[in-house]
DNA sequence: TTATTAGTTCATAATTTTGTGAACTATTAA
DNA sequence: TTAATAGTTCACAAAATTATGAACTAATAA
């Protein structure tokens, strides 16, 4: 495989990330395993674009489906999924503070 | 802030992993600052997609610019960001390790 | 001053992603 | 069998992302 293949699937993968709704899932999977019914009563939205993005995660590994009776539970495929999804987290709350130190610094000196 | 802002912050910076050029970046920036001829020596491609490239990357906090004479040196923001980036990449390559033994399950069976 | 280097910005077209509602499937319950 | 529940799939429109090349700007060198 050369590395332009692995940087394609990489960022297949790491796409998977950048949805507002599938952060809160993977926040939500965190703490276990869920059916869809429970993820969408959290999450909110409809019930066919909440699937899609599931099916979303799931083609690119990082959730996986547990069929049992008329439910389809959901969880991570990984820890490291939810590790790297609070590493991201954090450096979003680091530029946040950054940001507002930069402001604060703003506002005394002008 | 509210559950959902937060949700939509997060996932923008997390975008920023979503393109196999940014993962290259990545990749290379994790071994320290480098300037923008010399990232697209090693990258390729048109030097107006990746100055387009880095600028999305700037904008979402997770690299930092530094001009200096002529030259942009570029860098990761924080090493959580090549941490964030080096687990999805495990998740990856456990992926296709369990995609793989399953071909090997299927081809030992059938 | 003029040219060169180093990169950014812009306009545009192509592609991809997203949200929506309706239709569909599968399992269980009555 | 019929109805209800749980969820998926589909078609489509709207929005966002991406690649490309040309034009532009800023700093240095000749």
């Amino acid at each position: 495989m050369t590395d332009k293949e692995i940087f394609n699937l990489h960022a297949e993968v790491c796409k998977a990330l950048g949805h507002p709704l599938r952060i809160e899932v993977i926040d939500i999977l965190g703490k276990g395993e869920l059916c869809f019914t429970d993820i969408l009563e959290r999450t909110g939205g409809l019930k066919s674009n909440l699937s899609q993005h599931l099916s979303v995660m799931t083609n690119k590994g990082i959730l996986k489906v547990r069929r049992h009776g008329k439910c389809n539970y959901y969880s991570l495929t990984s820890k490291k999924v939810a590790r790297a999804c609070i590493l991201m987290r954090e450096v979003l709350i680091d530029n946040l503070k950054k940001h507002q130190s930069a402001l604060i610094k703003i506002s005394v000196s002008g």
